[in-house]
DNA sequence: CGTGCTCTTGAGTCAAATCAATTATTGTGG
DNA sequence: CCACAATAATTGATTTGACTCAAGAGCACG
């Protein structure tokens, strides 16, 4: 059942929910401009938006009781975020730098329409494999992956990719600190997998290998 | 949007998808009876199918190109299993013990229908759920969170609940090893939060002190 | 050209994994 | 019904990968 047309590498870990062009029948909003660190919704907020990143970055994070952060996703550029199950926000939105994001809003029975099945189809997916990434995987198997994951989501810019978001940030998505995160970017540094130029733009010099481990 | 009726217990870690009654215009078929250990379907099947758990505990499970295996859910009497997002299972399901399931078939349509679409918040929910646990929790927080959920889906059954998987299960699903799930049911004991009757019996002792753990 | 971030790097600790027996349990056939 | 095998669970000893704590180094910005 449930079929979903676009594949998405299954080594991302980021959750991508891949759309293909604008939902027939929906009333999509104009652009709105987010400077960065400005929130675009809160835990508790009434759910019922759903945001289509035009530009930029926006970070999905989820706070538990004890205070722990998960970071459930980083969405770019032609990315859908904003899914909730219930009527309450779980998590909350920002934007990691100057973004643009239009939004719409979803009812139950805006699910017949396949193209907003599929957004919820991949976003399903992307979650399905955050969870395999943070069941099974070690610190530099989860760093590889994550990696991958964002070149991949950079579409056509080859193997190089600017990381919006902090080491605390990848380390609150991928289960691991942000010591963690960095010394696992210096191994596959010295396993010459990438190659970073400063501390945010990555280039990945063996995908296949980087694959492997994140895979 | 996409308003879920009924709420589950957030300290369940089990991949509950309560529904709470037939669905309306789905074609449901016979019950199926499925001895101990027999397999439902295999990863790489065709998907399509929708189960709903009648009595036993079905296991839904996951292998990685490694080779490690992710537990991703245990469902019991009531329990709906068996989304996929993708043509083919990338999952298989297994039952723990003797088991009786109904099935019945989805297409993208069938999303239309209120009472589906709750079941595919349901399990949504239920992915979340195990996603926070899994990037956040230690082991004696994974494990009461486990055990608080498991015991909450037996209904009213008091706080006494019979655990059909082995601790290697219960490791799988909490990305933990057998031993260290083990150990930490023994730490609970001492705790005095909760009591063994053998292997596979727990009596929650105090039920609010493990969602405290666990939540 | 400081000042405040973020990131890196090092040293030490600790929780969980691994390795290794031992001890229940469960199941089977005599 | 009991002995025995097979499986599952517990428990102990040890190792290790990741966390914690603590400096520095690099960078971005006013």
């Amino acid at each position: 059942m449930l079929i979903q047309k676009d594949f998405r590498n299954p080594s991302s870990a980021i959750g991508s929910t891949g759309y293909l062009g604008l939902p027939n029948g929906i009333k999509l909003g104009g652009t709105n401009r987010h400077r960065e660190k400005e929130l675009l919704y809160a835990q508790g907020d009434l759910a019922g938006d759903i945001f289509i990143v035009e530009f930029g970055c926006i970070r999905v994070s989820r706070i538990t009781l004890e205070g722990r952060r998960l970071v459930t996703g980083f969405y770019f550029a032609g990315d859908v975020f904003g899914f909730e199950t219930g009527a309450e926000r779980q998590c909350y939105a920002e934007a990691l730098e100057y973004s643009g994001t239009r939004k719409f809003h979803l009812d139950e029975r805006d699910l017949a329409n396949p193209q907003i099945a599929d957004m919820l189809f991949g976003y399903l997916e992307s979650i399905q494999q955050h969870l395999l990434i943070l069941g099974t995987q070690n610190a530099i198997e989860r760093v590889a992956a994550f990696l991958v994951g964002i070149a991949d989501r950079r579409g056509g810019e080859g193997p190089r990719a600017r990381l919006p978001m902090s080491r605390c940030d990848i380390a609150d998505h991928l289960g691991l600190t942000l010591e963690t995160v960095s010394r696992a970017i210096h191994r596959l540094q010295v396993l010459k997998l990438i190659t970073l130029v400063g501390a945010r733009d990555v280039i990945l010099l063996d995908r296949d290998a980087l694959i492997d481990l994140g895979a």
